[in-house]
DNA sequence: TATGAATGAGCATTCATTCAT
DNA sequence: CATGAATGAATGCTCATTCAT
């Protein structure tokens, strides 16, 4: 069902279709539930090459992390242009995430939800992307400091821990997004930069974070 | 291993025993992973007597859901004493949160990783828990509106998306937190309000959100 | 259900409870399906009393074996007079086999069905009832020659060839009243006895076995 | 045990060998005291080849009751010539019957006893077998009447009813032949043919049945 | 390159049976 | 007399993994 069953092609095309029914299956049922036969039959071929190519079921859920993780990431480093100042560079950042988490809803299941849940050898492999995305938020929080005149003397604890609230946020909000119809990336976007840049404080006072160009991403108070 | 293996005690007792075994090894393995002859054996019975007091592997797991999220629910709601101003019932409710999480990270690891990870009959479950914590946020939004005089006409969307970003911010710190040794529950509630309230933006002009004094700030008990 | 649940009865009765409990649960569901929790539970007592009166699965099946085979067994002598004729006697007998096994539906099951499905122990038992009935059809057959002045010159084995099939055409016949609705106990021993008695080929010569008394229990022809 | 162990077969092959130790495994212990292990190590291979080509235990259950049923069906049909007279092609399949469950007695047990006592899905199954035996024999009875130019006007019931103890005898004596040491298939049915087509009253009058001589009476096959 | 055939090991679940009170 | 508490031993079934071709 789905891929044309061809016999004779290259391997690299093989194994993408299994990482695609790998990651598919993995997504919706989770690294146990999922079977090595289910992943085979959707891939279109038999077990056997499975285990040819990809080696083990932990090595193909690894491969199938890796391979999301990147997507992920590379979705997120071409959204955002470097140069701009500082929240203009989140901005652009969070609408590529919830963009990319929108479009590949297994990919982020596996990412988000799976990874994490089955011990050090995937969860570490995740740990890594999320590293990545800290570490570009951190960064930007630092230059945003740089920014505004201010000496970078926010403690570097202080801003790791705002990094991680912003990405768990950001996380959250994928799977709210997601699973709330009618809410776009730009939208979803447009709530985190209000809440992470503007703070509730500075909301209740009619203060918001003002967004880019598009101005009907967020509305307008 | 731990208790005394002493026979013969009454059901009340022995299905906390169990509870106790299945929370353990639920939060560190998963549901999947978990397997009922390695809860019997924690909870020092045998196999038999844990399907005679639970049921099933699932009603088990269900079983340790509901224990966990009242357990949350209630260390939240006892945290928090009402008629203070907004910021300080959040920034009270966050720290129990936090201090809850960190002292049981099992049932925190149950509740918020592999509950939601296995279909439909636990994400619901996990799902009431967490509604009920959005609810508890989004409350203290509109009152926070209220106290400033604003009209509280946020739209309504809006303020479900910040107050998704608000628990989702805070359940990924709760991570962060019991990940990295010497965070306190009272550190990361504050940088969780300083990043929520007064936002990055106001962070970093110098104006974050100024936590309360050390003694009053912790409910008498 | 059913028995009002009064503590500190004599043995006896409970006992029979017990066995009213077994016979119907082992000839609804078969020996290896039923479960003693279940019996105990329709017996209204707990499952300890029932091994303390009927020590094991085993020996309560074979008390209810016993039991119905000897119930059966009282019935059909009860409904025989001697010093009939052959064919009287046996009309009488059989209408009576009818007539209990159709009121007694869970009885006859485990006697015909269950027992003998199970291994040596419980069909030998049922062996017996069966040779008592094998063997007063035998000597109905062997009075009735006697009856007819012919001398017994049937052969033994040929005798006992007969009487099984009259046995057996009983057993199969009972089931198939059982299951057709409207078939009287009378009906079908008058059936069985044409059949029987009279044989096929006879009742194709329009000669068939004259049922006693009440006509209407055999079509005339 | 017998075939030799070779590995790598035919999947058909295989399957027949799993069906063969599943009928003998559960003709001689019963449905649900045969267990799946026992068939597979008879069958000598191991058991998730069972469930793999059975799917599941009630799966190969009722592959067993088809597959002896069809073989007893096509043994009678084979064993009756059409055209001969009534008595002949009854004499004919009781003889094919005999020969066949005496041959096959664990086949015979799973259809007579095992599929009986377990349940509407194989009960079922097991009717129709039996169904199409009855329209036999009351084919036979129908055309029989009209042989002896009588109307065939013997109500529907009666002759159901007759055809019913002329079955229920038959396998009666099925079992009694195979307990009994030196009794043939053609002396069994020969004793039943005695029984049901003479009866017993023309018997005691000297006035048996006569079955064909030996040497036409079986088919040439 | 690709697969049909095959299995060792484990898992959820059930049941007959027994103590200790 | 009667039972709540407890278990050893199976049993049906599944799955990741590997040969032989």
């Amino acid at each position: 069902m789905g891929a044309v069953k061809s016999k004779r092609m290259p391997r690299a095309v093989r194994e993408q279709q299994m990482l695609d029914a790998a990651v598919r299956t993995f997504g919706q049922r989770g690294y146990r539930a999922a079977s090595m036969d289910e992943i085979a039959e959707l891939a279109g071929v038999s077990k056997p090459l499975v285990y040819l190519y990809l080696n083990s079921k932990e090595d193909l859920f690894t491969a199938c992390i890796r391979r999301e993780a990147k997507a992920l990431t590379a979705a997120v480093r071409a959204g955002v242009r470097p140069g701009l100042p500082a929240d203009r560079q989140l901005w652009e950042g969070l609408t590529a995430f919830f963009a990319h988490t929108a479009q590949h809803p297994d990919g982020w299941s596996v990412l988000h939800l799976q990874a994490r849940t089955h011990g050090e050898p995937f969860a570490a492999e995740v740990a890594e992307v999320r590293a990545d995305m800290v570490a570009f938020v951190t960064e930007v929080i630092v230059v945003a400091a740089r920014e505004a005149r201010r000496d970078p003397s926010l403690p570097e604890r202080e801003v790791a821990g705002l990094a991680e609230a912003l990405v768990g946020a950001a996380e959250s909000l994928a799977a709210w997004a997601n699973a709330t119809p009618g809410v776009t990336a730009r939208q979803a976007a447009a709530t985190l930069m209000n809440f992470a840049w503007a703070g509730l404080g500075e909301l209740m006072e009619g203060r918001p974070w003002a967004p880019p160009s598009e101005v009907e991403a967020v509305p307008a108070r």
